[in-house]
DNA sequence: TAGCGTCCCGAAAAGGGTTTCGTGGAGTTT
DNA sequence: AAACTCCACGAAACCCTTTTCGGGACGCTA
């Protein structure tokens, strides 16, 4: 029968006191050496420390946390874990936070209020320092409210009161890079197709994009093609908007799936890319854009960069310099071949 | 210039102390009456609830984990949160975790063995109950080591060391089962092309396909024409295959992204899918899957299932019953157009 | 009315660490 | 030798909660 330590009743975790009886100092004396304080012997800090390395002392971060009122920790808290959104965001935050001694602890509410109020309860009574929640869409979302007793940051969904910090995306620049990328390639007659019309972030995006055109006192050829964010969707406006409009010279698609669609239906449709039609999308979801033929330009929204902003905010404000209203992440334009032949 | 109470210090968050106060009674008295202990007066719990509610009191959880030596939180050591495995596998760990009342600390080390080793040093001081470690590769991975003082659980990539316990996809099977699914449908003349030879997840799926054929008789068209994972490689890969065996009838691709350059190819040449040849995937994922035309049968590797097996090995082994050596999560065919017409 | 059992409640200790403050000893000055 | 200074260390308090245990008040019985 074996009784090596590995399957036996698993060693209990070094505490001070363990290093201190080791030493042979008191408790807070070796909390002193261990932390660099002043007032501790040379010899003694030293053997304190040869004590802490030889039974691998690991502070108590929980007990540390108690005394300090501040945990190190912060709640991120997402609601579309699955979506392409939610992902380069807490990247970014978890970067953010990592350099510093931040640990994030995660919970993912799936659109579920219920579901939202509860992980909130748990991150709090975690006495985590701060919150960031993450939404799944660019619309605002309902507050948590005021009288929280940590700073919370909204990243993506901004909240619906003011007095919160929201960090967005912006898309109606997006919009509005996109098409003066194209302008600049001396194309002038933009379609526009884009998916559903209940989402913000097309909406936006539309408004920016018309927006560039009326400043070159131009207009889109062709109405919004609203649809659904989708390679099908793509597909079938694409064949619409050429039916209607043979002598476009340019699409701007509402996200990367739908440019990918679209330059299905150029390709079967015989239709150069770039250079009798350039396409240029939203997103710059990299499975999507680099595979493509040709590889896809598209408008990177920054979401990394919208995490790490969100996370310095949050530490600005845990730091007692909260930020009140909405900020916007820049965006920029991914250049490849379906705007610019061999880029 | 505001002073509102929103910028101001913000309010110590209360404490048991204060709900002791408020009620009029002692702190462990407040304790029990919280805690639906017996040897409270049904009047005086109510006295104390309603004290709570007033203030939202929330218990400290980490006082409560001082004394109870467990945490309710587990470490997820991800190595590459920007993959497509990660996710799911984190999802299916978050869900499992959060069903029970386990929190998720979350941490990415990004393939750097230092900064796993930092993650790792943070983790344990922070007490964490378990941990589970993520890999980006089926390939085996160096341990954690034997000596932790918390239960690991190594999912997708195994440890090198058996005494461990790992959580796997099955590649073999999934290698497998994507073959017998053509066999089904009466096709014979299988072509495999897949991804990087380097990789053990390309070799495992490919030994798994020919085991298929060899138990019935059969044997792969042509070589395994190992390459990259990309849809760039499924293209030129599916014009070779088809230059070297005109009559092949159905293609076994390693990952969906070459799944779908295969279908590119098979499209440009006139080859109609799934009459002339049938064309499946592996990873089933949604983005790439339900786009293609036609949509793309795909073996789902089930990452989420994984995720949850691993978090539920990871509660046992806290609970005193770890698992050793390898476990591998059962996969599945998901079944559309691109193998059966209509589907 | 003395004694006994119940029912509630609170004092004390525990858990791991940090901080404040007091003290003992050694070394220096007059 | 007495007085003083300074250094280094430890006792005690603290953070927040839970658990154990002791005891006061009360009602009941003999």
């Amino acid at each position: 029968m074996s009784t090596s330590g590995h399957t036996g009743p698993r060693a209990r975790t070094p505490t001070l006191r363990d290093v201190a009886r080791i030493a042979g100092v008191s408790v807070p004396t070796a909390s002193k050496a261990l932390n660099g304080r002043a007032d501790v012997h040379p010899d003694t800090r030293r053997r304190v420390q040869d004590a802490a390395e030889q039974i691998s002392f690991t502070p108590n971060t929980l007990a540390q946390a108690i005394l300090a009122g501040q945990t190190g920790t912060v709640g991120l808290l997402t609601n579309d874990l699955d979506g392409r959104f939610s992902l380069p965001i807490l990247m970014g935050a978890e970067d953010a936070f990592g350099a510093g001694k931040m640990s994030v602890l995660l919970c993912d509410a799936r659109e579920d209020a219920i579901r939202e109020q509860y992980h909130l309860r748990a991150l709090l009574s975690r006495r985590v320092d701060g919150l960031i929640v993450v939404g799944s869409r660019t619309d605002p979302r309902t507050s948590l409210g005021r009288e929280l007793p940590v700073p919370v940051v909204y990243a993506y969904a901004p909240s619906a009161d003011d007095a919160d910090c929201s960090i967005i995306v912006d898309n109606v620049s997006a919009g509005r890079l996109a098409v003066e990328h194209l302008l600049g390639l001396g194309r002038a007659r933009v379609a526009h197709i884009t998916g559903d019309v209940g989402y913000s972030a097309a909406r936006d995006r539309a408004t920016g994009a018309e927006a560039a055109l009326a400043a070159a006192g131009l207009e889109l050829v062709g109405p919004v093609r609203y649809g659904s964010w989708s390679e099908a969707w793509g597909r079938a406006a694409t064949h619409a908007a050429l039916d209607q409009n043979p002598d476009l010279d340019a699409l701007v698609c509402g996200s990367d799936q739908i440019a990918r669609g679209a330059l299905d239906t150029l390709r079967d449709r015989g239709v150069r890319v770039p250079e009798d039609v350039a396409v240029i999308g939203f997103d710059n979801w990299d499975v999507l854009t680099s595979a493509a033929r040709p590889p896809l330009t598209s408008v990177d929204m920054n979401f990394e960069l919208l995490g790490r902003v969100a996370a310095q905010r949050l530490v600005d404000a845990i730091g007692g310099n909260p930020a009140h209203g909405v900020e916007a992440v820049p965006v920029r334009v991914m250049v490849r071949g379906s705007t610019v032949a061999g880029a």
